[in-house]
This record gives C-alpha cells, structure tokens and sequence, in this order.
DNA sequence: ACAAAAATATGATTTAAATCATATAAAATG
DNA sequence: CATTTTATATGATTTAAATCATATTTTTGT
C-alpha cells in the first residue's frame, strides 16, 4: 500500500461533488491517496475508524464475516463510490471490511477532517442523509429478500443489479469479473448451489458464460424469476 | 383515526431534542397527532410518501410485504421511535407498512414541513444522518444473519432485542405482547418454526412463556446461540 | 517453468426448515 | 351469548439448499 496525494480530481466523489468550492483547497491538502493491490484489505472489520474512503480507481467488495469461513457481501463497489460510511454511527469500529478486487487507488479523508467537512459543508450532510437513507431501503428490501425468496430469484437480482451498476462492455457483457464464490457470497448461498443455479440459467439461455465475464440474454426472464410468484 | 394536536410535549421525538429552540412553536403548530387502534395501517408500502411520523404512544411494528401473504417484520417501535424515515430517500413511496400493534397515538409532519425543518435545523440533519447510519449498520448485521444464522440463532438475538428494547416489567418479563407470527415473520421464519424453536428454547428452561410474555432465565445461553458457533 | 494453491466442476448424502394437514383454544363481533 | 374468525398447537411429508467428497482446470508465487 503506497500513499500519495495528487491523484483525485476533486470533482468525481461524494464529497467533492456535495461540498462548497470555498472548501475545496482544504480537502485538496487533507486527502490522501492510498494504493491497494488485487486482494488486499482496504480496512477490516472490528478495527478501529479511521476515516472514510472513496474509491478512485479500481473495484472492492464491502463484506460482513460470518465465523472464520463465510462471509456475505454486502456491495460490490466502483469508483466514485463511497466506502467505509457505514463506520460513521456510534460504533467506532468498521462493521464490515472492504477488499480491493483489482488493483484499487482510493481517496482517504480521516475522521476529524471529515466530520469538520461536515460541519460546515450543510449540504453535503444533507445529501449523506439522503444517500443513508437509500442504502438503508436497498438494505431491508435485500433482508426480506433473504427471508423469502430462493436462490434463483435471488441470482437474477445479483445479476440485474450487477448490470445496472457495473455496465456492459463493447461484447454485452457485464463490466465486473467476479469469481463464483463472491457471486455466491453475495447472493447469499453456498459456492455449490451458486454454481448450479448459474449453470442452470445458462442451459436455459437466459445467460451466457464466458470467461468469467456474464452476459444477460433475457433480461426479461430474470426480472420475472426476481419477483414472487404463485 | 382521529386527528387532534394537543398531545405530543415537543420534547421527547427526535425532531424536538434535536430542533433549536427558536423552532419549537413552528413545530408546535405544524405537528399534527394521529390516533390508530390496534391493527390500523398508519402507512402502507408503496404509498405516496406524506411525512413522517413519531411515535407518541403505543407500539408498532414496521415491515415489508412478500406476495399477499408473507411479510419480514423489520422493526418493533415505541414511543419517541420515528416511523416513516425510511421514506426520505429518493422514492417518493413508503417501502414498508406500519402497523398499530396496539392503539397508537403518533405526531405527524407533512414533509414539505420537515425538509423545511432539516434545513433551518442542521444539527437535526447531522443526527439523522448518524441515526441512519446506525440504522444501516444494524441492517446489515440482520442481512449476514438471516444468510448465515440458523432459526434457533436468529430467535435468541431476537429476543435479547426485544429485550433490550422493550425492557422488563415487574415480574421480569419483557414488556411487549407479541403474536407468535409476528415474531416468526421478525425472526425470518414460518409460525411453525418458530413455535417449535420457541417451545424448544422453553423446554431447555432458557426462557418462560406465559400468558403471551417472554422472559428470558438464561441470557447467557441466548447469547451463545446467536453466535457462529462449531 | 513448475509446484503449490486457488477456483471450478459435479455427483451423492444429509439436514434444516418449509409446507401440508388438522385439531383445539381463544378472541373478536354482530 | 353464539358464531365466525383468528391464533395456537402438533404430527407427517416434502423440498430446497447445505454439506461432503473428489476430480479437473486455472492461477499465482518463486
């Protein structure tokens, strides 16, 4: 992990975007610039806060542990995404750890500077509240959606959501590489019923497979297989 | 549901602790206070959003729909709690009902009336902004759990919350009156899971059941299931 | 380039939990 | 208060998904 500090455009992420011109030199000289390679954590659950970070370059999954082999993914992130919010509550340590899953440069603000941006950019605060808000809406609807809906359903979400978020390239498919597992994991099923399920909807034409990238055939099928039914 | 607006003392809800005093008789004259009996709607899933609510007395439980007869209950609420928060994000619709457990008298904003008071109020919007934020953290923590935990796991955190929640009353048990099914579709179970785990935990003396209370006798033991465990 | 490690691929088996079915008790309602 | 509705209680059966086991292919580190 090296460390810089010009890297960021002060225009793209979160705070750059929500705060006053008038702030933007003080952010220019506290941000720093952190650099990860494939695989590394970023920061780790149950440590202590120690700022907030914004992805700049690169993608990392956002994950909660479960036991010393099970984890459930809560966000595959991209940049511009903000990450390591969910450690601004009460709790001074990180709920969830993040992991660069290529090579990643994010954007780092440590906590006094960030709550000071706070403090006097009302705005951003606002727009912070605003984007909780969702990410808390997005979080429930995925609750019940791990309650009540099977595997199946549960992947054609993942894969629709993959879509919106990551974007197809030139062939059509989806703009993340991403390894059974952590499809699995985000999902919220084991590797062997993940790999199934997929096959499944391969055989089904409803996806293409192909060198570990994903292409949504029938789009239409997944949003029906997403909704309940019976 | 009648309407009045003499009830609320504007010092217990979150807009009130966290408003400045200077905004107090604005609140004063904007508050409205609702009345539900038990098993009233006071908001439904996909409704327009109309404001927010606060709950002066009464319990309530927030929760969001699977097909026509399943549901994840995502909160227990009682007084002082916000209701309809969720409903702040981007969409202009409620993703979860509310529903009166009991008869239920609430303080209500229009949200025209309360985006205005998160404007003049920035301390307010800091604090909801960390609210949600715990909020988020506690989502996700349920997400992992219903992925991961088992049944018998998931019941014992869900009665150390209630716990934790509600309180104890004189004799010792907690101080809500639940409907096995409600704290099945809470849990992330059917009612005959649940009333066989419930049963279960009895038969072990970990808690007693009666008359519709709960007490917990060996916290210890709750705690332990509802961690990962082998 | 080669060994070791990680990821994928699949079949077989087990298990937790959902579903189905039905009886009884308690509560709400005209 | 009688009746309909709602909640509780339990046994039996089915099913989805986890677990176990193992072979093959692909990556990665040295």
């Amino acid at each position: 992990m090296k460390s810089s500090s010009n890297n960021c455009d002060l225009k793209s992420c979160f705070v750059c975007r929500n705060s006053s011109t008038g702030w933007l030199p003080a952010i220019e000289s506290n941000k720093k610039n952190l650099f990860f390679k494939k695989g590394q954590t970023i920061f780790e659950e149950d440590m202590k806060v120690k700022g907030i970070y914004f992805l700049y370059s690169g993608k990392a999954k956002v994950h909660k542990l479960w036991g010393p082999e099970k984890e459930l993914i809560l966000k595959f992130a991209k940049p511009s995404d903000i990450i390591g919010y969910r450690g601004l509550g009460n709790e001074k340590v990180y709920p969830v750890t993040a992991t660069a899953l290529e090579p990643v440069v994010v954007c780092f603000f440590d906590l006094p500077f960030f709550e000071e941006t706070l403090k006097v950019n009302n705005q951003l605060t606002y727009q912070l509240m605003k984007f909780y808000a969702n990410e808390l809406q997005e979080a429930e609807s995925r609750m019940r959606d791990l309650a009540h809906m099977d595997v199946k359903g549960r992947l054609a979400q993942t894969l629709l959501q993959l879509k919106k978020r990551f974007g197809l390239n030139k062939e059509g498919f989806i703009n993340i590489t991403l390894k059974r597992q952590d499809i699995a994991s985000y999902t919220g099923t084991t590797y062997e019923t993940l790999y199934r399920t997929i096959i499944e909807l391969e055989k089904d034409k409803i996806i293409r497979l192909t060198g570990g990238k994903i292409a949504i055939l029938k789009e239409a099928k997944l949003e029906v297989l997403n909704t309940y039914k019976k």
